[in-house]
DNA sequence: GTGGATGAG
DNA sequence: CGCTCATCCAC
């Protein structure tokens, strides 16, 4: 815990030039909405710190000082702290890493194997490039037990702000929490504004001490050491910044994950902010210091900077200084990059950024893809591959809560690559009618014809297939029984949607399920629990749509066994169905539930699931919409913010009102 | 809605 | 690097 210096230190406040802040009433009341404009807004970007590694680490039980690094075939995809400081990277070749760290461990990735149901931890996958594919399932599945710490953590409050921006990383919205915090702590901001004039400005905070802890602080400029005096975005900050501490610490205690965070104003200043100090630190970008924060930066490593964009942005002004472009001037940014995306950077340079965290965290399509080494040169080894894809796929569908009708994928598209040229195909997924391992391979099979009927196809290099258009089941939870089905269209559930005894069948609807919602998540009680998948595209018994093939419950304690890394005699296929004839599985509690009880069991769920609805955000729609990422600011003049274009194209921004 | 491209991690 | 995911755009 090397401690950095608090600076912001205490001022005896003896006439100081300002007795009031410069912020108003006006703008606690935004921040109390989380408005995007609201200067005092508060958002963290938290990071897990190597992830993969980190993953592989706990799964294993290797301490915490050795060196580890994930391999996929003859390369490494993550490589933790203690290896880095040997001078490994992830592009680096495994035997140079050997050269380097003798005492690396390197664990290859979980694969998909031809003729296995399941993915594996697999002692010889590293040379098994030909007749496997990875697996990330394992780290998926730790991704939504740190994103479910993380929102118990929080307020439960509906909607909570917590955007998954990757498998290891989120932005959260915390105004909305820190402001009910400040006025705790702060009561005489809890008043109406002096001649209930919302311009009025607030009071000045109290001049103490500002205790940042053990959080690393981005120095200021030079040039702003006079306005010394804290404000209360400095406050703000600072109560941000110990909600974050929390939320690391729940995560290190809970599920023994290191992450590094970023606070400050926006997603971008986050952003930059979190990857400030690595690993397991966190890093407060207060506002007075944006601007010499952004000065150490090329601009090229701002968020949608990175690629073509960026390249013109440097070959236009010739320099990746963002401090350079500076001293452009609005009219010459747009008049090479477009109006809108000129105005979205010149906002961005300065640390402007109005992007909503946009409290999704359901994936919205899933991809599973190989590319082939030698190419590949007949429909029978395609076939073979999309057989892997398929189960690849429905194995996670089943953890996405498609058999039991939560979320349902409308498209599946299948991408094909044969030298340069990528070409892809894409068909609805039937309505109407159970999603089953076979029905998907059908059409994974149809598309596969569609891409190679016309032109070359062979030599592949690549297939992917994918599924998306996902649309969430019923998410209702009305009805004593607990009986919910949903028409296609069906976004809500009311009482005449509802059935009696849950077994209508229209052909038009799915077969109905019993509900079961858990928190987001069914998956995540289990540690590194395989997901589930026949391998055979036999349909599920009819009224057994929530039974899964049984996990091997040896290894379940709740917590890994880092004495099993590898994994583990399944049961063997006759007991299986015997088993499933009088038990069913219940995904949430991750066991066996014998069919007596079933009713019983469900309806328990059923009372306990009323919490938390990712559904629906009524959203801070005062400003924004969610999605929208464009918010006016109207400071003075009111320049739009916007995305900026793709390849170099400007897009069109949405403008809404701000305040002021 | 479809297919390609860009971008991030 | 190889694999996943998201978004945008022209059609």
């Amino acid at each position: 815990m090397s401690s950095s210096q608090p600076f912001i230190t205490s001022s005896p406040i003896v006439a100081g030039p300002r007795r009031k802040s410069k912020f108003t009433f006006k703008h606690l009341s935004l921040l109390s909405q989380s408005s995007t404009s609201c200067p005092l807004r508060v958002v963290a970007h938290i990071d897990l710190d190597a992830f993969y590694a980190q993953c592989e680490m706990i799964r294993l039980g290797v301490a915490e000082d050795q060196p580890l690094a994930v391999q996929q075939w003859q390369g490494l995809i993550a490589v933790n702290y203690p290896a880095r400081s040997f001078g490994l990277n992830r592009f680096i070749a495994i035997p140079e890493a050997k050269k380097l760290c003798p005492q690396l461990i390197m664990q290859h990735v979980a694969t998909w194997r031809e003729g296995d149901d399941k993915w594996a931890y697999r002692p010889d996958s590293s040379k098994s490039i030909n007749t496997d594919k990875v697996s990330l399932d394992p780290y998926r599945l730790q991704s939504r037990r740190i994103l479910a710490v993380i929102k118990e953590t929080l307020p439960p409050a509906p909607p909570q702000k917590v955007e998954k921006a990757g498998i290891d990383e989120v932005f959260i919205d915390l105004s909305e929490h820190v402001h009910s915090i400040l006025l705790e702590r702060y009561p005489e901001l809890a008043g109406p504004p002096p001649y209930d004039d919302p311009l009025e400005n607030l009071p000045q905070p109290p001049s103490t001490v500002l205790d940042w802890k053990a959080d690393a602080l981005v120095d200021l400029d030079s040039s702003q050491t006079e306005d010394d005096d804290p404000d209360w975005d400095d406050i703000v900050m600072l109560i941000g910044s110990e909600i974050v501490r929390d939320v690391r610490k729940a995560i290190r205690e809970k599920l023994k994950y290191t992450c590094s965070a970023g606070i400050a104003r926006n997603k971008m200043m986050a952003k930059l902010g979190s990857g400030y100090k690595k690993p397991n630190s966190q890093t407060v970008v207060r506002n007075r210091a944006v601007q010499h924060f952004l000065s150490d930066f090329k601009f090229t490593k701002i968020r949608n900077l990175g690629g073509k964009l960026g390249e013109q942005v440097v070959s236009a002004f010739g320099t990746d200084q963002l401090t350079e472009l500076l001293t452009v001037s609005l009219d010459q940014l747009k008049a090479k990059v477009g109006d809108d995306t000129g105005t979205w950077l010149y906002g961005v340079i300065r640390g402007e950024d109005t992007s909503e965290i946009s409290p999704r965290t359901q994936i919205k399509s899933m991809l599973s893809a190989k590319s082939f080494r030698p190419s590949i040169n007949s429909i029978d080894q395609a076939e073979k591959w999309l057989r892997i894809f398929v189960a690849d796929i429905y194995a996670r569908l089943v953890e996405e809560g498609v058999v039991e009708n939560k979320r349902r994928p409308k498209t599946m598209n299948l991408h094909h690559r044969q030298g340069g040229q990528t070409r892809s195909k894409q068909l609805p997924i039937p309505s109407g009618r159970r999603i089953d391992e076979g029905s998907l391979f059908d059409l994974a099979k149809t598309l596969l014809g569609q891409v190679i009927v016309d032109g070359r196809a062979w030599p592949c290099a690549n297939l992917s297939l994918s599924v998306g258009g996902f649309e969430d089941g019923v998410t209702g939870n009305r009805g004593i029984g607990g009986f919910l089905v949903r028409g296609d269209e069906a976004k809500t559930v009311n009482s005449a949607q509802r059935l009696q005894n849950g077994h209508d069948s229209t052909d038009e609807e799915f077969a109905p399920r019993k509900r079961r919602k858990v928190a987001d998540d069914p998956n995540i009680r289990r540690f590194f629990s395989k997901s589930e998948s026949t391998g055979e595209y036999e349909d599920f018994d009819e009224d057994s749509g929530l039974q899964t093939p049984e996990h091997n419950d040896a290894t379940d304690s709740g917590h890994q066994q880092s004495s099993k890394p590898e994994q583990d005699g399944r049961p063997k296929e006759q007991e299986l169905h015997q088993q499933q004839l009088e038990t069913y599985f219940c995904k949430a509690c991750q066991r066996s539930i014998p069919r007596s009880e079933e009713a019983e069991h469900q309806d328990w769920h059923f009372a306990k699931d009323l919490e938390n609805e990712d559904r629906h955000q009524t959203g801070s729609d005062t400003i924004a919409r969610p999605n929208s990422n464009s918010v006016v600011r109207s400071k003075r003049g009111g320049s739009g913010t916007m995305r900026p274009g793709r390849g170099g194209k400007p897009q069109t921004g949405q403008k809404k009102l701000a305040f002021s």
